[in-house]
DNA sequence: CAGGATCGTCGAAGCGCTTCGACGTAAGGA
DNA sequence: TCCTTACGTCGAAGCGCTTCGACGATCCTG
């Protein structure tokens, strides 16, 4: 229960050398010749040494660690901020960082909190609002953020994110290949649009400027997350006087509504993909679940995730970097889409 | 962008106290005069200090910091681990701690690492298997920790989960009350049970025990997740020949498979719940937001966590735990369960 | 073969905080 | 009134590490 932890003093003794040596054989930071290096890492590895994170943090003025701040409220579906998170651990560690979890509702004074305590390095907020009350806080903090997403100014800042906008296109693209007229979004549901939710705003954008491109007839809608909502909803959109008595695409950005969409289609009797072509932009891994499978835009949450904590290691080491990452969106073509009949 | 952080020293000074009582003052070690502590506390606010972490983890031997360990595979459903996370954070740091996140994959080495290196103070490892290899580990660190989920061997650890036997037991009995004889346990992917994950068999064996004591006839199956593999399974269920002609209850103990479910019910024409009552085992969400919203036993992610994170702070004051930590479940009724026709 | 570079190592000075013992000073007991 | 006790505050000694400057020793270069 009580063992002492062991210290680099007992290392160096151990080794027969100064505590220096073993520090700078430990960080590299001056060359050491092979034998000694060689001597010092045996006793390190026979006393089991582990350098002590606070008194490192002290000296050095590193903590090794980045914060990661969560959002309060799920804008972006809880699966796809888990496999974030667990991302964003994965490549600190590579880094060497670790990775202190937050969560939005402690607000700026806890970011205030971990930076000003050289609890952490810098920061990665996921999950940005356009008129975020954090961000002239990240302006001022003398520590590096990156952002997930992008707040309505985000200049000076550095920001990542998947190119929504893009994703609603490709969508649109590839309904229109397959010679679908008359298409449908359904996306957020309606709070996320109210609350200036950017990436639910921006697909919309893509969608629009596509449908207007490609000159087919197209509806963006909000679409909520209970099944006879959506049920409601569907059956709307098919129903004669509609408006879009030709509707024969739909394009589902909203995961949590996806198997529900589904669902109303089956109980509708409209087959998918010979009666209306679904496309999501969700995981992969919901749209394989999908029956039938999805075509679909992936959310990349791992590059997205894994992108953010490269940028924020460069920008610690002092490097320079874009303000603004836009990743682009990938389609994959599953079951669900065929050609109009 | 490079204002140095203050510290402690020109508190003092701005003061006009020594550095020490200025810890005092923060720390409440020592009984301070209130005029005196007014007077630290001014210049703590008018120069914005925030006390070093690494110094005072160096100095105190107490980072205030836990290890968040989140398990590799999910086992349990993303939403409810990121319901879980949220919930040490926030427990957390109402002890005045920080939660450092790891994963799994890490392994031992990464536990011992930041426990080794005074990283962190405590432990908290999610969703522990069975033959867990870390368990061992734990017994030996001088770090306390908490588990959620139980190991084969639980002696000398503290471990938190749900009921999960009685979760599996309320179910029947609910049914039961309602007058149905023959009832089946949809379950985790059979992979799960192979893995020997507690939760998923605990389930199992709190439905069996009460089947037999209500003297019912009851099936527990493993369940997939995709749609087609769930319709298939539902389908054979109510097959003649399934063993089970007079099936009415359905129990549900699969976040991702719970709308299928449904979707499959919907279409073999059975309607919920006039032909089978169904109850699931999910949050709250997942069940309000189905239809028609199922009678569940809450999944309660948010109380283990809180618990679990009591239990550390307990024993990081040396206070004595009880091992196991059982939390009763609970069972509402919705729409999804009426009396046999 | 002398002079300057270069290499490998050491010693010591902090980093910012907590905590221990000590030292007045004011209050209580005899 | 004198001694004890408690209270409020201070100074200094670390906590374990990094990093700077220094110092022999070895290596080239002319």
């Amino acid at each position: 229960m009580s063992r002492r932890a062991v210290t680099i003093a007992e290392v160096a003794r151990h080794a027969g050398v100064a505590v220096s040596t073993v520090s700078y054989v430990l960080s590299g930071k001056r060359t050491i010749s092979a034998t000694t290096r060689q001597r010092v890492l045996d006793s390190v590895r026979v006393l089991g040494y582990h350098p002590n994170a606070g008194a490192r943090a002290l000296a050095s003025k590193r903590a090794n660690v980045i914060a990661l701040v969560l959002p309060l409220r799920a804008g972006m579906h809880l699966p796809v901020l888990m496999q974030f998170a667990t991302s964003v651990v994965t490549t600190a560690r590579q880094y060497d960082h670790d990775v202190l979890l937050m969560t939005a509702d402690e607000g700026p004074d806890g970011l205030r909190r971990v930076a000003a305590s050289a609890l952490v390095d810098g920061l990665v907020l996921m999950d940005v609002e356009l008129d975020d009350q954090r961000v002239p806080l990240l302006r001022e903090l003398a520590e590096p953020s990156v952002l997930i997403g992008f707040p309505a100014d985000s200049a000076g800042l550095t920001c990542v994110d998947l190119d929504f906008a893009r994703a609603g296109a490709l969508c649109v693209d590839h309904l229109a290949e397959l010679g679908h007229r008359e298409i449908a979004l359904l996306g957020a549901p309606a709070v996320v649009y109210e609350r200036g939710t950017g990436f639910a705003r921006r697909t919309r954008e893509g969608f629009s400027a596509a449908v207007r491109a490609h000159g087919q007839t197209g509806a963006a809608l909000p679409c909520e997350e209970t099944f006879d909502e959506v049920f409601g909803e569907v059956k709307a959109l098919f129903e004669p006087g509609s408006g879009m008595p030709g509707l024969s695409g739909l394009i589902v950005h909203n995961e949590a509504a996806v198997g529900h969409v589904l669902s109303a289609l089956r109980v509708l009797g409209k087959r998918v993909p010979e009666d209306v072509s679904v496309v999501a932009i969700c995981p992969d891994d919901v749209a394989d679940r999908a029956s039938p499978p999805l075509t679909s835009v992936l959310i990349p949450a791992g590059d997205v995730a894994h992108r953010a904590v490269e940028l924020l290691m460069a920008k610690l080491d002092g490097r320079e970097v874009p303000e603004a990452t836009l990743l682009e969106p990938r389609l994959t073509v599953r079951e669900s889409t065929a050609p109009r009949a």
